[in-house]
DNA sequence: TGACTTTGAAAAAACGTTTTTTCAAATCCG
DNA sequence: CGGATTTGAAAAAACGTTTTTTCAAAGTCA
């Protein structure tokens, strides 16, 4: 996150407190990093220029330093996770292991991880985006329409891969496009003919393409359309709130994909209280974003891409776009994995 | 004063670039940022350049770029939050938020926000951790009993605050003394008597100082000590086989404290398997660490400090730090919050 | 033809550090 | 007392950019 305000007023930096004390910035720099022993800096010295430092309030210049450079600071480059405040960063530690074991095969580079935080639908404000003046590549997620329209018309002068989502020009990696479907087909085999999709609303590119991808194939094999659930956002209350107004309102269903897995959580508990069965009555399967899935009771079956993988192909992809780069098109696309628990029947 | 115009071997610059088109650096840097029209750089030229970018695998030095600084890209501040690879940082979006808050009423700086994992116990090995080269100020969660003892005997040149960890020297938030001893009275108070804590090992200061906390509280109040009942990591496979190793094994308690909501999560599944209910014959309480425990079944009771809170008061002990100087003794206490849910028999 | 303008690009300056070099003054030693 | 050494600190160089300034050559116009 960079939040940008407008006081250009003079920043302390050593030739502040070098004026201040009345002595060189090189005496100033060398006591600031207490080598004033090895410099020979006398004692009053040291003592007038800790005072002026101190009084000042002095904050070293971050990017000042790494430019002249120490051990291992050169050479480095900094990339960013990308993501909106909304959504949760549950990529963020499989991207930076992921980055960190692509790196470890030993290049020449070292890497620092930004993380960049930005309002739902407010990307463009994001300061340094179009610039390229805070880091050297991005990695784009959670985005909304409206992100993916405003990234649709720019163009950003650095390498770009963004996650689940698909836009002319970006390299980006996805989950494959089946996710929608095959959830269908394992709840019809599960003999579900009623069946019901919970989303949060507005949908996003993935979502959007989950619930598209479940209803064309639900209505294609059972011959029935499936009720769309519309919960107000991803959340388990939401997903709580939804499922309880559908059922009180005597919707019927005995299958149910979740496009989240919080929503899913919350669906568990309106099925519970209303004294449905979770599979019996109502089979339920998620997209496994929740790790803790497996926990759920019963069991939650998901079909989903691992967070790992998707991790891994970003961050393999963005480091070969900064290697070889850009190849605009190029788009990965992460093979599901299909996680069959109690929730859907199985063992 | 001849400016050098040889060609260093290390990483490509805008230097290079120049060397190998045969044109300066200026105009290298014109073409880079596409301002050749206004500068009046000829075709022939501009494709000389991009060519020589091209071939050479050209990557900006974001460090000089926000040196030589734009709009906004000045008066920068870099935070870091630090924490070690195993444990999740469920405080990234807080931290995060909170620090944006407190941010927009000052308005000096801009702030960056990095993130630097370690491997658990090798804190000491991260790179510009001892010199200050990466980041002005951090917020360092997640370390092992190893890490703190460096820290213990390390100097940090910059402001630093310790998440859930009391160091000396060191200013620090943490969560409330009574962590431990609260749910030994809630569990008491429900008429549990044969109490039992499930950690995992290691222990970390925090819950260590959970476990005794609850261990004395609970030997006070009921005169029985607890079962101590310790899972491999904190997670909720790790807590799913300590407690069903403890049940198998003939173990009895009715009331179980875990240490974290993961290891409650596998708990919950232990003591389903063996046909017990929760609170009926085990009642459990949590530390509210995962934003779903209300959505547990049944909804999981926590005594814990809010997430949120958490990472207020450090955002604004960190920048109180950074303001006003160090004070290096300072100790944030976040109060408890009682969430008693049905996993205690509350409505 | 000669005083202008335009064109294209090189040179220089600046950003804030850290480190290396230089240098004057003080001190030492024979 | 004078050359050599030590002390303390200023000055300069370097890091890699971007922007501003300078400047030579070519073109324009009277």
């Amino acid at each position: 996150m960079s939040r940008n305000t407008k006081i250009p007023a003079g920043r302390v930096t050593v030739n502040s407190i070098a004026a201040h004390a009345g002595v060189s910035i090189g005496s100033v720099s060398s006591v600031l990093n207490n080598r004033h022993v090895e410099r020979r800096i006398s004692p009053e010295t040291v003592e007038k220029i800790r005072a002026s430092a101190a009084k000042l309030g002095y904050l070293p210049n971050i990017s000042a330093r790494r430019l002249r450079g120490g051990d291992g600071v050169k050479n480095n480059v900094v990339l960013a996770l990308i993501t909106s405040f909304e959504a949760p960063i549950p990529l963020v530690k499989h991207f930076i292991v992921a980055l960190r074991q692509a790196v470890a095969a030993g290049n020449e580079h070292t890497f620092s991880v930004l993380i960049e935080m930005f309002p739902a639908g407010r990307l463009r404000e994001m300061p340094g985006l179009l610039t390229g003046d805070h880091f050297n590549a991005a990695l784009v997620m959670n985005t909304t329409a409206e992100d993916d329209a405003f990234l649709a018309r720019a163009h950003l002068p650095y390498p770009v891969v963004l996650v689940n989502r698909s836009i002319p020009g970006y390299p980006s990696v996805v989950e494959a496009a089946e996710a929608g479907g095959r959830p269908a087909d394992i709840l019809f085999r599960r003999k579900c003919r009623r069946m019901g999709v919970l989303h949060g609303s507005p949908l996003t590119q993935t979502t959007r393409a989950r619930v598209d991808g479940f209803m064309q194939r639900a209505l294609h094999v059972s011959g029935i359309a499936p009720n769309e659930i519309v919960a107000g956002m991803l959340s388990e209350l939401a997903g709580y709130e939804a499922m309880r107004a559908f059922l009180k309102g005597g919707g019927k269903c005995d299958g149910l994909y979740a496009v989240s897995d919080a929503l899913a959580l919350g669906a568990y508990r309106a099925i519970k209280e209303k004294g449905l069965g979770i599979p019996g009555d109502v089979a339920v399967i998620g997209v496994g974003d929740y790790d803790i899935a497996p926990f759920f009771d019963p069991p939650l079956s998901c079909v989903g891409v691992s967070h790992q993988e998707l991790a891994e192909q970003a961050a393999t992809l963005l480091l070969q776009q900064l290697a070889r780069g850009r190849e605009s098109g190029r788009t990965v696309e992460v093979p599901l994995v299909e996680s069959l628990r109690a929730s859907t029947g199985a063992a």
